[in-house]
DNA sequence: TTATAAGTTAACATTTACGTCAACGTAACT
DNA sequence: AGTTACGTTGACGTAAATGTTAACTTATAA
């Protein structure tokens, strides 16, 4: 009987219902267990995993396909963690792996780029404000 | 009749042809003038400003609308600069600029934190990468 | 000069990521 | 035991940002 309601998960996650309810629908949230009345109750893991992908979601820019392809890469590196000895040593596991590497590799690399982006944005935002300051300062002088 | 077309600006934008008239439409991009025939012919100007905005839009995550707010302050201060004697030390122009500086301060501030967070997902993309280089050379210690 | 490629507008379609509402069941409080 | 708050599903709605198609015009080039 323990576990978190929708609703606190929504204060925690800064999500809506909707939307926690609309990640589960889709795929991109496991689906939590059910009390004896349907309720669905969360676990704290819950929370953390919807921060981290809304964070990812933000930073990258990424749609929640983009998102779910991204998850199922944790997995699959998680299931060969844990089924290690059963399907150690397959082609089949190694090609998946080397998939994963690349991905994240070309995601990482997407990041440097984004940085420097970050970086220009930073740079026009900066003459900007100080346009405007220089402008607000001749105002005061002409008092 | 010089000035590129716009399958050319599309090219050199990475934006699609619907999507620069769009931008057009909604008065994003300022109207390039036409051909005899009544093509668009646009400068390289344009198109500095499409990869600019495209940029700041990715970064920030700006919707259309924020980017046009943004734009208008930035007129604003070049109409401040440029019409200086005629606009000068009117209360109205004052607090239009302390707004500018007020909404580019802000946006700097999220700029802070959205770089905190490309660490964030960072350090989660380097641990998924080396977990995957753990697990491919286990691969190969097995042959 | 005539096919073909690329431009134009206008209108309708589509996708994503939810919002909103209805009708109903469950938990919590008094 | 009754009221109020919160949960559930399902269906329909919607805003933003394009995609797509049609019908037509203008450049390009063989």
């Amino acid at each position: 009987m323990t576990g978190l309601k929708i609703d606190e998960v929504a204060k925690q996650s800064g999500l809506t219902k909707r939307t926690i309810r609309y990640y589960e629908q889709i795929g991109l949230l496991s689906s939590p267990p059910r009390s004896e009345g349907g309720f669905r109750l969360y676990s704290e893991e819950h929370v953390n995993f919807l921060k981290k992908i809304t964070n990812a979601k933000e930073v990258m820019g990424f749609s929640l396909a983009e998102l779910q392809e991204f998850i199922k890469l944790n997995d699959t590196l998680e299931l060969q963690r844990h089924d290690y000895r059963q399907v150690k040593g397959t082609e089949l596991q190694r090609e998946k792996l080397e998939k994963v590497l690349d991905t994240v590799e070309e995601q990482l690399k997407l990041l440097e780029q984004k940085k420097k982006n970050i970086l220009k944005v930073e740079g026009d935002l900066v003459s900007l404000r100080d346009r405007a300051k220089a402008a607000l300062i001749r105002f005061e002088e002409e008092k």
